[in-house]
DNA sequence: TTTAAATGCGAGCAACTGCTCGCGTTTTCA
DNA sequence: TGAAAACGCGAGCAGTTGCTCGCATTTAAA
């Protein structure tokens, strides 16, 4: 029926038979996936070792592929855990109230959920940020690019009804970029996060009012 | 008296004596630089094989190490020779006199140029994209960032010579962190690519504005 | 012309890395 | 209780990659 970690269709090929973890197995896999946060966190993808991954882990590589068919899909599942913590960690931050606060609380909802999101989690920036995966891990990273995008465009469609589809998917793409744009300085920062975020707020501000105003639709 | 290349001094230790480059040796590194500009490009900086660069270059691995200490060392003076050009080819963008251009006139000045830039060099974008050098390369890409940086700063303080300094280095780094974050849009474009121009000059306009005004400090 | 330095080559080394495989242990289930 | 399945190990394979080394050729200087 499924399969599980993302599981691929070979052509002309059934499934594999899901595999039936106990409960053992399942905390294995979660105590890889940390390790691999980790691991990921501090060499980026590349210069993660699998090695290193199933020994942060207190297991063996024969082990981490019990659970993983390869390196990929262990970042592949890193992510889609990320996504699924993303959601039910901020979706609040994106409820429908939210679209008819004025702007600047409603960025307050938006991004600072998001930050203390990114700083608690260096791997999923790390991921998110890493170029080289881009053909390999493509399918990886759109689910998690595709959360924020969707839930922007949808405060913005709420925001300005007339606003063209088009324009208001180009508006929610380079909001969203203008965010990972900062991102650099907001998961550098120590002291100056406050001051950072604030500027981080301001320029978003800045580039949404004129689209979507100041206050909330009437 | 220098070493070629960067070159670096070890602690304790005399600096290798500079080797006297021929005309024909200088072209090749010419030729290996570009080589390894195609490289990068297309599979970021560990994705790039030293051997691929060689060949590609149509020169073997020895002779590629007798101009290049090590991958890293091509990677440095790849950028180097970017952060030239740069320099050369878009000093006229900073001019002193753009600074007293109405701010979507400095934009259209400033942005332009680089835009064309990034497109015309996928390598210099790789680079400075890629995450995974940061420990080894940071040095290399440094004063690429620097570059902008620098003059962004200036330009902010002849037209806003009030700004204390800590602010408005603040807000030159967020600035080059707004254009930076929309590269990828830009790089990505194909017809749209106007559109996606105009929104980041849009976006950096509507963040400066506060800061420095519409037109030209009197 | 002589000679030392610079350029050039490419087979191949040493180290690394993703991943496998054989085998032993623990758990599930009938 | 017994067998099948899941879990676990770690030595080590196969492939890759950055880089070297011995040696040949070309060029610059004396």
């Amino acid at each position: 029926m499924f399969i599980e970690t993302e599981g691929r269709f070979v052509t002309g090929d059934t499934p594999k038979s899901p595999r039936k973890r106990q409960a053992r197995g399942r905390k294995r896999m979660a105590e890889l996936l940390d390790a691999a946060a980790e691991v990921f966190a501090e060499r980026g993808f590349t210069g993660a070792t699998t090695n290193a991954i199933a020994a942060r882990a207190g297991a063996s590589p024969g082990t981490l592929y019990q659970f993983f068919e390869n390196k990929e899909a262990i970042a592949e599942s890193l992510m889609a855990r990320y996504v699924e913590r993303l959601r039910e960690a901020h979706g609040a931050a994106f409820a429908p109230e939210v679209a008819k606060l004025p702007l600047d609380r409603m960025l307050d909802r938006v991004i600072d959920p998001l930050i203390a999101f990114d700083r608690a989690h260096p791997a999923f920036y790390a991921l998110l940020a890493d170029p080289d995966l881009s053909p390999e891990l493509a399918g990886a990273k759109r689910p998690a690019q595709r959360v924020m995008f969707e839930r922007i465009d949808a405060i913005l469609e709420a925001r300005a009804p007339d606003l063209p589809p088009a324009k208001r998917a180009l508006t929610a793409q380079v909001a969203v970029h203008l965010f990972r744009g900062l991102l650099p300085l907001v998961m550098d920062a120590t002291d100056d996060l406050p001051e950072v975020t604030a500027e981080l707020k301001r320029a978003l501000h800045a580039y949404l009012a004129p689209a979507i105003g100041e206050g909330p639709p009437e």
